[in-house]
DNA sequence: TTGACATATGCCGATATGGGCATATGATGT
DNA sequence: ACATCATATGCCCATATCGGCATATGTCAA
């Protein structure tokens, strides 16, 4: 066993880049757009819109309707919230940056020495 | 090429659960934690947490502090701010979900037609 | 029914990824 | 200098995933 369980959730369907950008798409059309649509804007082999639609339908990021021989895909909203409020529980973690520079300013003030300086990315 | 660039960004950081896992608990830790601790927390094997913790340190998701022979991990918010941020981005898609509904009532009262529901979910 | 259009699927090859293990690097105390 | 603790890396294997191509499925029109 390896490469575990990527479980084929929210999170791992919006991990892809394309995927993402589809979203916009979708988004960006209003309300419903065709396959074909996708394709002629996005600019991507059909195949490949068809299987990130597949994906992005499979843990609900969109929905389908079909009419005639086209399919209408809209964005579905519901699981984005979901990432939506993940995220905003780690709210305090960036909301609280003002406070943690304004206890640095303080701590130089009194004490007298810097507090240590946390590395964000990676070093060369 | 294959398998497309995965780029190591962000999304694709906390598109695995178990990434989501140490962030949530570094988070319920307050302030920071040392690998050690997490190891302890999570019950992981060691070389998986520094891993781990080694990619949310590539995309910027935690920051790190040497403190004697421990480094001591912390949230970084910033970037789950631009996850949060994004999905924000769709919010009209899931607050405009009881309009909808109600666009629903008002057709079936005056067309007398019910409009066509959307598959969220595979059909099986 | 036949043909054209719209979309989904199956198969393939290339590759990045996660887990497991052993080991390197780094810091501390004696 | 040495032993020990804390963490990071390197290597290997198994597998999921993406892209490309050909093809199946489904729908409408004549």
């Amino acid at each position: 066993m390896a490469r575990a369980a990527t479980t084929l959730d929210t999170f791992n369907a919006i991990a892809e880049p394309k995927r993402r950008e589809m979203l916009t798409a979708l988004a960006a059309g209003g309300g419903e757009l065709a396959v074909n649509t996708i394709v002629q804007t996005l600019g991507w082999p059909q195949p490949q819109v068809s299987k990130h639609l597949a994906v992005l339908r499979q843990v609900g990021l969109v929905s389908v309707r079909r009419q005639g021989r086209e399919r209408m895909y809209r964005v579905n909203g519901e699981q984005l919230r979901t990432v939506h409020d993940w995220a905003k529980t780690f709210e305090q973690f960036w909301s609280d940056q003002l406070d943690r520079i304004k206890q640095r300013a303080e701590a130089m003030a009194s004490g007298g020495h810097i507090p240590p300086t946390f590395e964000t990315k990676e070093k060369p």
